[in-house]
DNA sequence: TCAAAAGTGTTCCTGTTACACCCATGA
DNA sequence: TCATGGGTGTAACAGGAACACTTTTGA
């Protein structure tokens, strides 16, 4: 940090914290999208966000802004990266760390304050175009999720804590956004042996019941899944 | 970015980046530390860095700490991500964006500035403790470096220009830090096809001269190594 | 002719792919 | 009894792992 003073200026640029929530509903993966009413961003839309307090650490910041939007806590949050194009900003130089939340759909209600226009989930599929840099901000996150998911558990932070084996292999493709063989899927996952059966089955649906599963561990484990 | 102001009160954080940069050194894996002058970190040893300027980005920050260390530009810079532990800097808040560097070991010649006491090479093996969390650094750089190799083509950055499959091979291990079967490894090189052969071969030694081979291209490529 | 590193194949085994039918339940 | 999603096995194939000797050169 202060060993090389590369500049004589002071320094004048803002620290702000965005964050992108993903969760999956009616089998499409959705992003949380704020709507803006200052000025030059009227109207349009973006990932919450907010500048950095003195005494908190970024990732305090991302999971404020969670709390703030969607009531949830305790999901899974990991930084995403600094982005800091001199010109992102038109206000001024304001560099960002993002993060990016899983969460999952059930538990979530969505808060408007009057800060913003509106608050709303969005298709990833069918994204406005968005303030800032936020639109790169979200394809990066999309990259880094989808290549996450084939060699962690994380997925455990899309789905309710139970869940049926038809669930977890269709979160896995609406994530990826392509299809998974059923049967190699199920084998290769029950062989991996980060899900056990919960005890649970469902009932009063119009078919056979599903059986049940949670996973051993609500943290990230590195496994090789796909 | 500014939708919502987390607080009112002005921030008064600065923002440094911070060089991790990596080279193989006599079958070691070196990684670039100074010696501070400054009071309470006199003599410790930390990775260069320094205060961003107004109005460059982090990553040309980066390149700058490079090339003002070791004369090498044009060589493999990453985003590590972003520090900023409150207390990870005794003379007050600094929030840090760390970068990390590959580079090939001919072709640098360490420079020193009198802003620090010394300015060495250390195996990774063998690190002395390091100011602020810059030891922290060094071990997600490592982390991330050695997956990498695992499914890019990134080792070009640590290579001269023509190399035998060998000095490839021992790059290899030198970095991942275990051996891997010779037969394999070259079966597995060849068949994915992103290095050829240049041309030209090694002599002048004691031994059956080797073939020299040279990347396809010196950029960023997703090939599964390992 | 010796020392040293270069270069080269095969077998075994494991894991991946492709693929289709019966099961259990509520309506 | 029917409609719906749940649950299950096998054969062919590909890729990974283990393993040792011959080649080419300079000294």
């Amino acid at each position: 940090m202060t060993q090389v003073k590369l500049s004589t200026e002071e320094q004048n640029i803002k620290i702000a914290v965005d964050a992108a929530i993903f969760t999956v509903q009616h089998d499409e993966l959705m992003v949380l999208l704020i709507q803006m009413k200052k000025k030059p961003f009227a109207n349009v839309w973006a990932l919450p966000g907010g500048l950095m307090e003195q005494e908190e650490t970024t990732e305090n910041a991302a999971r404020r802004i969670l709390k703030i939007q969607t009531g949830v806590s305790d999901v899974y949050l990991e930084q995403l990266g600094t982005f800091d194009d001199p010109k992102r900003d038109p206000f001024g130089r304001v560099i960002s760390v993002a993060y990016f939340a899983l969460v999952p759909s059930e538990g979530v209600k969505l808060e408007t304050t009057d800060k913003y226009a509106d608050v709303q989930w969005w298709s990833v599929q069918k994204l406005p175009s968005l303030a800032y840099d936020h639109s790169y901000m979200v394809q990066v996150t999309l990259e880094r999720v989808r290549a996450k998911l084939g060699y962690t558990n994380v997925i455990w932070s899309l789905l309710p804590s139970e869940f049926t084996l038809s669930q977890l292999h269709r979160m896995y493709e609406v994530v990826l956004g392509h299809s998974l063989d059923k049967r190699n899927f199920l084998r290769k996952v029950l062989h991996l042996d980060f899900v056990v059966p919960s005890g649970n089955k469902v009932s009063g649906e119009a078919h056979r019941p599903a059986e049940l599963y949670k996973f051993k561990q609500k943290k990230l484990q590195y496994v090789e899944v796909l």
